[in-house]
DNA sequence: AGCACGCCGACT
DNA sequence: GTCGGCGTGCTC
């Protein structure tokens, strides 16, 4: 008897090893066998009766497991991953595994330290709305591989509907699955869940030791547990008789895995479902564009709610023309006349207030200070970024190349680099406005770092023991807070600039998300942009609540420029710390890419990485636009290997890279 | 991934 | 003449 192995390793080869007489060895084990001077874990993926090769195999050395850990369908999923994301087999299995079970570890099973109580608080609707009753019968109605796209405001209810689809798969003896992604999942939000459906739910969030971790997965395995709530790699947890997977706030950008193996989450799961023949409930107030046109295209079910529950009104949005206020003081470099107005009527009435600043896009992209306006790739349509030694304009896709013009072309101002607002700025600036009278809290990755400070800051807005809450991207999701009655956003033109084909479709979702913050509870709320481009799409139809005007417009961009969901993309990084070898290896992949499809791809760059030199290493990427990632990748096999080395330049590539 | 094999520079 | 650099290739 012969057992076919893979290894984590990336060597795309499936290794044969003979079983010692005697042994039972189950497809899906893990196994330690000899593989050249050492013994490494590998994964048994199947039998043969007899030696294929035609040298003496190796025997294996032990085995791991009586019973396996990877399923039928999880090897199926992961043999997909591989030929989609361009890994190994076993890298792929890997990923699936829980920490634990990895490199052949095995732990005991010391646990519990992190519990959640039912929330007493929460009181569960006892009539849905028609357009909840709606979307519930169209999932209830299609059992098998469908899926459905379930564009909902913010506020309209999406989680009630994942519940009771949840309780009907549970009461039909199946299993489900819900991602959420990062930082949305919140104390607040698994009570929620715990206290519809029991406590025999799998959390998996961050904070789980690795014993705690693969406790929860071996409850999933035994079937105890029926309900697994986590983010990303969750869709690799080994639920029994999978009848639903609910992927909440599909367009999430933490869905895709940001390192090998650079996964995401929504098409795994897709696949996943596809494997064992459930439903998928996409869920967004803002879909990403590749889900929606699917919608659109009668691919998928679509599903809508386009009203807030208990009658609530949308916020009321506004905003401000930042190229017609007068910067004169720092204060007035972060608040607008109008944004104070509203903080001070709003503070007031002792409600309060989220201070909105994206982050990202920290980079050097250069505006007018006058009017805002931003160089982009005519070719691209993405910011261009500003070279200071060379005092060009770069495209980061494909390297288009100008100069730098001595007046402002739109409004015939000067040019200026971008003058960095951090979170701290708008803070010092707020006390400024209200001298000892104003309790603020700051919330971004820096806070983040910090052990139970996020639960802590949010516990306290919520209590009202902070008046203010000043963040990034965090405060934008999913939390409600009842007495948030104004939302600022301090500038939105960051993400609207970021070099970076999705900035308008990010921008869009970014402002939605952090909108639907305000006017939750009693009262409307009001949401104040300030902004360079109050004419920009991407803004107005935010202002207007409009996702499908946006839609429109911006499908039409991708028609256009063949980005996405038109065509995949695969970007190839290229790392060396000789930076001609680098733009040389990226030239000659590019080169022989066209040679061997005889020009059937279109091939960007070779163009310089957004941060080109990183730890003395330089890095030039190429982007490929396909058709069809399988073909695609079995194209670059055949070009690089396995080994993603070209003449000494090491080579990462990325599967519908998402920057980040 | 890691580790051995192999072909060119500066050292006792 | 050899020691060692890391570019290339292979692992049942």
């Amino acid at each position: 008897m012969i057992a076919n192995v893979v290894f984590g390793l990336p060597v795309d080869k499936v290794f044969s090893y003979s079983v010692p007489a005697g042994s039972q060895i189950k497809i899906g084990c893990r196994i330690k066998a000899p593989f050249r001077n050492s013994v490494r874990v590998g994964y048994v993926v199947g039998f043969s009766e007899k030696n294929k090769v035609d040298f003496d195999i190796k025997s294996i050395t032990e085995i791991l497991d009586g019973e396996p850990f990877l399923s039928g369908e999880i090897l199926e999923l992961t043999r997909w991953m591989s030929s989609y994301y361009y890994l190994s087999w076993g890298e792929a299995i890997e990923a699936a595994l829980p920490g634990a079970l990895r490199k052949g570890r095995m732990t005991s099973n010391p646990r519990q330290g992190y519990f959640f109580e039912k929330d007493k608080y929460f009181v569960r609707p006892s009539e849905l709305t028609e357009h909840q009753k709606k979307s519930l019968s169209q999932i209830n109605q299609n059992s098998g591989f469908n899926v459905f796209m379930l564009y909902g405001v913010t506020g309209s209810g999406k989680t009630e509907v994942y519940i009771r689809a949840i309780e009907r798969v549970l009461a039909g003896g199946g299993s489900a699955a819900m991602l959420v992604p990062e930082i949305a999942l919140t104390p607040q939000t698994v009570s929620r869940f715990i206290s519809c459906l029991g406590d025999e739910i799998s959390v998996f969030h961050s904070r789980l030791t690795e014993a705690q971790r693969f406790q929860e997965w071996l409850k999933l395995k035994e079937g105890i547990n029926k309900v697994c709530i986590g983010t990303r790699s969750s869709i690799f947890a080994p639920l029994k008789n999978l009848k639903l997977i609910v992927i909440d706030e599909e367009h999430d950008s933490s869905y895709k895995q940001q390192d090998s193996p650079r996964y995401h989450a929504r098409d795994v799961a897709l696949k996943r479902a596809q494997i064992c023949r459930c439903p998928v409930i996409l869920g967004s107030a803002t879909p990403s564009l590749e889900s929606f046109y699917k919608a659109v295209s009668k691919k998928y079910y679509l599903l809508e709610l386009p009203d807030r529950v208990e009658k609530k009104s949308m916020p009321d949005v506004g905003v401000v023309d930042l190229t017609t206020v007068k910067r004169r003081s720092s204060r007035s470099m972060v608040f607008s006349p109008a944004l104070e107005s509203e903080l001070k009527d709003v503070l007031g009435r002792h409600m309060q207030a989220i201070l909105f600043l994206n982050r990202r896009g920290f980079s050097t992209f250069v505006y007018c200070s006058k009017c805002g306006y931003v160089s982009k790739c005519p070719g691209c349509n993405v910011a261009l970024t500003y070279h200071i030694k060379t005092k060009t304009l770069l495209c980061h896709y494909c390297s288009h190349k100008e100069l730098v013009p001595e007046a402002c072309p739109n409004c015939r101002g000067g040019y200026l680099n971008m003058r960095g607002i951090g979170t701290q700025r708008v803070e010092s600036e707020l006390h400024k406005i209200f001298p000892n009278s104003v309790r603020t809290a700051r919330l971004d990755s820096d806070v983040l770092k910090k052990r139970g400070e996020l639960e802590r800051i949010i516990e306290a807005f919520k209590n009202k023991d902070i008046d203010v809450l000043i963040g990034t991207q965090i405060v934008a999701k999913g939390h409600d807070f009842p007495d948030v009655e104004l939302v600022g956003v301090i500038l939105a033109d960051l993400s609207l600039n970021i070099i970076d084909f999705r900035a308008d479709e990010n921008t869009f979702s970014m402002l939605t998300q952090v909108a639907g913050r305000s006017g939750r509870g009693e009262n409307r709320g009001k949401v104040i942009v300030q902004t360079y481009n109050p004419d920009h799409f991407a803004i107005q139809t935010s202002l207007n609540h409009d996702y499908k005007s946006f839609y429109a417009q911006e499908i039409e961009k991708r028609k256009q420029l063949g980005f996405p969901p038109f065509n995949d993309l695969i970007k190839m990084e290229f790392r060396h710390k000789d930076e001609k070898k680098v733009k040389q290896a990226a030239q000659r992949v590019k080169d022989k890419i066209a040679s061997v499809s005889k020009g059937a791809y279109q091939v960007l760059g070779p163009a310089p990485h957004p941060v080109r030199k990183k730890n003395n290493v330089y890095r030039w990427n190429i982007i490929i636009k396909v058709k069809n990632i399988e073909q695609a990748s079995r194209m670059l096999y055949n070009i690089i290997g396995y080994n993603k080395r070209v003449d000494g330049v090491n080579i990462v590539v990325d599967v519908n890279p998402r920057e980040d």
